[in-house]
DNA sequence: CCTGATGAGTTAGAAGCTATAACGAAAACT
DNA sequence: AGTTTTCGTTATAGCTTCTAACTCATCAGG
């Protein structure tokens, strides 16, 4: 990062910004991002409200910034992970430990959409971050299927629309897994976070564990070609 | 439906209640759930705001007659899937429909929790009434587990804790099929609608399929022990 | 038929929010 | 030292939910 010989009024400025976030993120912890009041910081910091739209524009402004640092806490906290060696398993619980971390968090990027709200570009590179990791992760995964098993019609597809892989030699199957990967664990955290689960008495994890198991196991033994679409 | 002599009042008021919803869910469906407005549906109505309030006891009320309807829609058209013999994939297509005929409903009821509320008991009623149609759709698919299959571990949890399915006759096995569909249309659908998958570029409906098909093929071939976990 | 209760709708207002405009004061640059 | 930039303030508009108080119509019983 250039440090570039920051004046003390951008030091400040940057200090302020910070703390503001901070002060947001508790309040999403907390009470969701629906709940997130800028009113309600600026007094939080002893200054009187419209003295925070020096700072941002407005909340979108802010809420954007929140989206693009959770994007970047979860891509590092994956990108970590792998560096590990963690295998398909591992990252999917990575993933999980993070939601459970901060479950507003989760919800903030992967939940329900904000009417008006545009994702910016930055955002979709560290989306991109984050399929890289997936897609590594299962290329070294042992049982990952390869270019040589038989092809799920989907698969196939795939292997003329992979521009959002950026380049990743995985062959079309990996793609394939890997979109898997993330729509289920998708699947079992957005219920689970949500309360879906409450009163039903089973054991979340558990579910979990054995949706990854299902996934990792159903791709080392191969799989029949699919008699119906 | 006993229609209970109905004084003319009750008629108009329970006329003015259809009518509120019916703006609210147009509400919903055009800038989701958040931009739920009481006063603009009362101006929309030609009425001056807090006449709402005779009623609806408030923005809260209102909402969770909304999702008390949502799943009440969902229910029903998974039963009516169900009455005409449809099979784990047609059904998994009916929730994908239904999903796809308003985002913002669906997300009203799978999406990210509102904070204070909590769901009465009548939405849970009708929750366990959907499960039912999934187990028992998964019970007269031709290729699903039986009580004879070599048992996941979470399938043996599930034996234990299985009080949701409400005395369902569906062995473990199909139980935990039941919920990994479940969760599978959920993950695909959350991100579908979320727009997580614009600008990839692959036909999110053929991914929903794949996700199907894997779903129900991998349960007809039975699957190996996992080794691990 | 007339009277009294019930219920619908009104305006006024409190408390909260986002956001803009106009202004004072402090700090930084020239 | 003077000028400009930036920070924080108050005032204000417009929106929201929701309560309180009041008017008026409708409906039921004597």
């Amino acid at each position: 990062m250039s440090a570039k010989t920051e004046t003390p009024r951008e030091r400040y400025r940057a200090q302020v910004r910070a703390e503001i976030k901070d002060h947001a993120w508790r309040q999403i912890a907390t009470a969701g991002a629906s709940a997130l009041s800028l009113n309600a910081i600026a007094k939080l910091m002893g200054m009187s409200g419209p003295a925070l739209y020096r700072y941002y524009a407005g909340r979108d402004e802010l809420i954007t910034e929140l989206i693009k640092d959770g994007y970047r806490s979860l891509a590092d906290r994956l990108r970590a992970a792998a560096d590990d060696g963690a295998d398909v398993r591992a990252l999917a619980r990575a993933v999980r430990g993070w939601a459970l971390e901060d479950p507003n968090r989760f919800f903030l990027l992967y939940g329900t959409p904000v009417p008006g709200y545009h994702a910016p570009d930055e955002t979709t590179v560290i989306s991109a971050e984050i399929m890289a990791v997936l897609l590594d992760t299962w290329s070294r995964e042992p049982g990952a299927p390869t270019a040589e098993d038989p092809e799920t019609p989907f698969a196939a597809h795939l292997r003329d629309h992979r521009a959002w892989s950026r380049g990743h030699p995985a062959p079309p199957a990996v793609l394939h897994r890997a979109l898997s990967l993330w729509a289920r664990v998708q699947g079992v955290l957005s219920l689970e976070l949500a309360g879906q689960f409450t009163g039903m008495g089973f054991d979340a994890e558990a579910f979990f564990e054995a949706e990854i198991t299902d996934l990792v196991t159903t791709a080392a033994a191969g799989r029949p070609a699919p008699s119906a679409q």
